[in-house]
DNA sequence: CTTGTATCAGACTGTTTGGTCTGATACAAA
DNA sequence: TTTGTATCAGACCAAACAGTCTGATACAAG
């Protein structure tokens, strides 16, 4: 009885991420999908043209709500406050509070699942998760320049793209660690330690003895 | 012509290994296996009872490899120094030089691909990955501890383990980030941005105020 | 009512899969 | 030489797989 539309496109997709998240795309098979969404052969084949169809479509789905969740966690932190290194602070801890409802939402991370295949990948996938990964490597990089204006104290210069790519990386390491001891507890508490890591680089930067922002510092290129 | 005998085992090893890296367990196929290590069913089942058998004994080859690792990089940052930071240090920087060669001889981790799926995971391989990550976490750790005598300067206690995990988690985090961009370089700049951060960690715990170690600061518990 | 279209159901198909089975080859022990 | 065993080769099989096809149902437009 076909009634609404939609509705069951999207119901093959809620139940196909969690397949894929728990099991891998390759072990996901179509008919295991169909099973678990009431759905059907006919029904599947008509809202995707086929099983990488699915695959693009679920990277599209979850990509989207990825980066939204990393703007409200920057408009958050712009809201919160004006002081750069608070607003750093301010960022992670949003995240901090939200790693328990994170996981339990999910298992893991689609993401990994979607890597670990690089046929899929190669597909066309792989733009949408590189698209991702830079909107968290600017978003979190334009937070960390306000906060980080000249060197740290040991003279060292940081790369402030790879150190936003830190919080991608913690996270996605934690959803590896997470699943390998079947203990949901450590994204909560990698997001402490990335926190804890963060606050410690800012105030090693805020006991630099005052330089003079954008003088005449040796540069090196 | 059989001549040798084990030497094909390893040969089905390695081939199967690289394999599931790039593209997943269960995208890999046992034909593609014997294919591309010029072996047959014939000796692919008398070595491997089955294919999940091949999966239990590729983690098996890939931990004891990867603990190995952990012990002589542990054994490079005691032997460098006898001060417990720069120990700590040395140890990641160990990683930090090694990491273009890491990611030359493979495009990501064994573990990424075994754990992606749940149904492997279930048989028996979980153990050995599970072991392997709680040796990094005891051997960093006990490096840690050395030079975290005290609490951090803004009067948080620093949870070791997680902290220890945290190498773990980079490793893991990075290994996805370079798959996402197709940029292998990621490794080295994430290995370095967590030495930095553990430095400016380090550094602000030896700037704290000198408090009387083990003595009565107030405990929480 | 008629027609068109979007949605769905499920039987069906050709291919690939993991795994089995029958032998063949090399070699060591007797 | 004879026997036994470890190793390998590849034909073969049943199950699972992604994808196709025919048709049914609902509903909106005319």
């Amino acid at each position: 009885m076909p009634r609404d539309g939609s509705a069951t496109r999207e119901r093959i997709l809620e139940t196909a991420e969690r397949l894929v998240i728990d099991n891998g795309f390759a072990a996901t098979s179509v008919d295991r999908v169909i099973a678990e969404s009431h759905s059907s052969k006919g029904s599947f084949f008509h809202h995707f043209a086929s099983k990488n169809d699915l695959a693009r479509a679920l990277v599209e789905r979850y990509a989207a709500a990825d980066v939204a969740h990393l703007h409200a966690a920057l408009e958050h932190a712009r809201a919160a406050t004006d002081d750069p290194a608070k607003r750093v602070v301010a960022f992670l801890s949003y995240f901090e509070n939200d790693a328990d409802a994170i996981m339990s939402a999910q298992s893991s991370c689609l993401y990994v699942s979607i890597l670990t295949e690089r046929d899929l990948v190669l597909d066309g996938t792989s733009g949408q998760i590189e698209e991702a990964v830079v909107a968290w490597r600017d978003g979190f990089a334009e937070l960390l320049r306000a906060a980080l204006p000249g060197r740290t104290p040991a003279g060292v210069d940081i790369d402030v793209d790879a150190l936003s790519d830190h919080v991608f990386v913690t996270f996605e390491g934690a959803f590896l660690l997470c699943r390998s001891t079947g203990d949901s507890g450590h994204m909560h508490r990698q997001l402490t330690v990335l926190r804890h890591l963060m606050e410690a680089l800012l105030g090693a930067v805020a006991a630099t003895p005052p330089r003079r922002r954008r003088a005449g510092t040796p540069s090196r290129h």
